[in-house]
RNA sequence: GGUGGGAUACCCAAGUGGCCAACGGGGGCAGACUGUAAAUCUGCUGGCUUUGCCUUCACAGGUUCGAAUCCUGUUCCCACCA
């Protein structure tokens, strides 16, 4: 194992993360850190396929372990195929519904991409790595993984653990054996990767803490060799609601689930109290510029300058240029304030497609047209044409931007720009084009 | 099994013959103020062809000119007794 070259520029990877606030807490922070000081560090982290796709409450662990490559270790990002086919009783009240095998391989499939993303797979000699726990799962044997692995635990220190004991105590839930067994997987994964390929730290939520460090009293057990573990704490927002949701849930970073306009507009949307917090953990700014923005936010929180540059930071990272770009564009034109009456058709375009978009019968606006309240409640962005009409006297509706003010108003052919869209708007936010077919 | 209490809109919760689409609070939506924030204030919060009409107060019947409200039965929940 090679010395890594120290240059004193860099900090220690272990006070940046203490810096960023992403230490919860850790098995031995002084040999730890000692450790990343010296050597070059294998560390992994697991990723449960139980959706076809990550999402932003994934990104903090996987940038966590960009930054360890960044910092010279070697990453592995371990894809959980076949933990997630038991599933992880942590932090969960009650028994999981188990995924199909089948549906368990897609997901890991489409999230295995996303994943190799945010790693670096040239650089030589840290290079990232990414595989799968089913690979080396599959073959073994019940009977000897009762033997090899199972003989190391006792039921005593297994039901200690919090994730267990919660269930256990509430008896009307309980918790099954699957999952139950659930924390002898990982570990055996981190003794698999110990001993295959020299990984000696695991990092996760704090939600971890319990199956991180049975995992490195195995590998001890049977390799004899110190192995550490540390957590990040849990993503917190402001307001106490959870973080990596919005009103139309979660936010993910497959683009066809949430659009880059959208995901962009999650982290512009952040809590002043919260932007900084989470420039530290979604950004690799160093210490003097997030300071600096920092500063420049303080001096001026109405310029949300934080909060773009945050937004801007992390939708180049999951989406790149071309679609921060755009999303961008698109929020200056949806909440810049401006009129449409001559904005080009192409920058229009734009926008048409960051929103929902909503085809209706060109016919419905030939002759006299319309009715304004039945558009309203046809486009979804009002649930009935009585709501609509209360939206409307209470001042809430537009249209290209327009405020109505006319429940008769009758929508014709000649609104539409460029002869075929109208801008739906409720309120300050809410936005649906309405494209005539 | 017995007795008593309850079931009201997204949630909590008033209303016990007409003034009830139903007090109040929470949540949600919108407006003002703002910074696409927080706080605050205001309006709305069953549907519609909206000065009016229709459907709704666990479910099914009944009494009455008129029922969320009274009566009968059914289902479910709670408390106490066994």
């Amino acid at each position: 194992m090679d010395t890594l070259a120290i240059t004193p520029r860099t900090m220690n990877i272990y006070d940046d993360l203490l810096w960023r606030g992403l230490v919860a807490d850790c098995t031995d922070p002084e040999a730890l850190r000692l450790r990343l000081q010296q050597h070059r560090v294998t560390v992994y982290c697991g990723f449960d396929p139980t959706s076809d796709s990550i999402h932003v409450g994934n990104l903090l662990p996987l940038m966590v372990l960009r930054r360890f490559q960044n910092a010279g270790h070697i990453p592995i990002a371990v894809a959980g195929g076949a933990t997630g086919s038991v599933g992880d009783p942590s932090g969960k009240s009650t028994e999981r519904s188990l995924l199909t095998v089948e549906q368990i391989a897609a997901n890991v499939a489409s999230v295995r991409p996303q994943l190799a993303r945010f790693l670096d797979f040239q650089i030589i000699p840290n290079t990232a790595r990414l595989v799968d726990n089913a690979d080396w799962t599959r073959e073994i044997s019940f009977i000897d993984f009762l033997r090899d692995i199972g003989k190391h635990f006792t039921v005593n220190q297994m039901i200690a653990k919090e994730s267990v004991r919660a269930r256990m105590e509430d008896r009307e839930t309980g918790i099954s054996f699957t999952e139950f067994s659930y924390m002898l997987l990982q570990a055996h994964d981190f003794y698999v990767l110990a001993r295959d390929q020299e990984c000696e730290l695991q990092v996760g939520g704090s939600d971890q803490w319990g199956n991180i460090t049975l995992g490195i009293d195995l590998v001890r057990k049977k390799l004899g060799r110190p192995a550490y573990g540390l957590t990040f704490p849990l993503i917190t927002k402001a307001d106490g609601t959870k973080f990596g949701k919005t009103e139309s849930g979660t936010v993910w970073l497959d683009p066809r689930k949430t659009s880059p306009y959208r995901f962009y507009q999650f982290w512009v949307n952040s809590a002043d109290t919260d932007v900084i917090r989470y420039m530290k953990y979604f950004t690799f700014l160093g210490r003097d510029e997030v300071e600096a923005w920092e500063a420049r936010h303080l001096a001026d929180p109405g310029q949300r300058a934080a909060h773009r540059e945050l937004a801007r930071i992390v939708t180049d990272l999951v989406h790149g240029p071309r679609a921060t770009e755009e999303a961008i564009r698109a929020s200056e034109i949806l909440f810049g304030g401006g009129l449409l009456d001559d904005l080009p058709e192409a920058t229009f375009n734009e926008v048409v497609g960051e929103i929902p978009t909503r085809p209706l019968d060109h016919l419905k606006f030939s002759g006299p047209g319309l009715g304004i309240l039945e558009l309203f409640a046809e486009s979804g962005l009002c649930p009935s044409k009585g709501q609509a009409r209360k939206d409307l006297e209470g001042g809430g509706l537009y249209l290209n931007n327009h405020r109505l003010t006319d429940g008769q108003r009758l929508v014709s052919s000649a609104d539409l720009l460029y002869g075929k869209h109208l801008l739906l708007r409720k309120g300050k936010r809410n936005y649906v084009v309405v494209t005539a077919r």
